[in-house]
DNA sequence: AGTATAATGAGAACCAGTATCAGTAACAAT
DNA sequence: ATTGTTACTGATACTGGTTCTCATTATACT
């Protein structure tokens, strides 16, 4: 569970277009251009984006298009999206696209950071919830392990 | 950080209303009839409740209070707003009402339960989490470790 | 080319949550 | 008790992020 990428050379955005292309034929989505500049988009940003960064970063994009294409994306397993308690919902690509992660999330300005924790703690982690879900019926997807506090610019 | 209050018996609705009426009081707001109604729901639920939940139990209680009241009894360190990605907001009491605990949240029905970490586990979570948020200049308040996948319900 | 099927995008609709505000209840001081 | 002050209530209107609709456009298959 949770094993994501092993760390490593990062992803070129070719590789990452080639495993997103995969993903959407498994689910029979075609790779459109939007799809395609969307992911470039969320590449780019190389941090959890909501829709106002997207439109920002590609104003050809209709804010209708990309949430159906973020939807889709989901759907296919290509994008996370966060639940955060601001306004917007944050969106990044999943695990086997980027490497298993946690987050910062700022309480004040609602930035969210990635973080990586070591392997070790994370197995830990993952045996022990492991067992708390086996206890209760529950069938483990993936953890989420957030930080919620404030950032160095609200600080 | 987040060490909660230690296992033992469980607080009786009396006292939770000792110290939710105490912690009301220090922000300079009154525990009023509907505020303790509202207490008396969340405790009676033993788990996190959304505002559905919440008029399903006291229909007397009018919506709008209730988010209302909920924002007060969340500005007084009375209650958390878990962010999930269903429809609604789920409320629980705060730490020190509630021992330190974590989730199992089911992706299909959107429910909520509370499950416990060892201690240990909890202590090298914490130690980690730490030492990652001073290297990002980042000043923790809490952290949420909730496990997404099925419940035994919707498995 | 022609047909079928899926994606697009502008706008409407949806709905959880918030703000408004007149009415009401609770407290304080005389 | 009575008045004055302040805070809470709750029906309703509003806000804004997200989703839905549907006529149009693009893509894939034959």
């Amino acid at each position: 569970m949770t094993q994501g990428r092993a760390a490593g050379p990062p992803l070129t955005i070719s590789d990452i277009h080639a495993v997103v292309g995969i993903r959407l034929a498994r689910h029979d989505y075609r790779y459109t251009n939007g799809c395609r500049r969307l992911v470039d988009v969320i590449a780019a940003a190389g941090q959890p984006v909501t829709l106002p960064d997207i439109v920002e970063a590609a104003p050809e994009l209709a804010p209708s298009s990309v949430y159906r294409n973020l939807d889709v994306l989901e759907r296919s397993g290509v994008v996370d999206r966060i639940a955060s308690s601001g306004d917007h919902a944050h969106f990044e690509f999943a695990e086997p696209l980027l490497s298993h992660h946690h987050h910062l999330i700022c309480m004040d300005c609602g930035a969210i950071e990635d973080v990586q924790l070591d392997d070790d703690v994370e197995e830990l982690v993952d045996r022990s919830l492991a067992e708390v879900a086996s206890r209760a019926g529950f069938t483990p997807l993936r953890h989420s392990l957030d930080l919620h506090g404030s950032c160095a610019d609200c600080d």
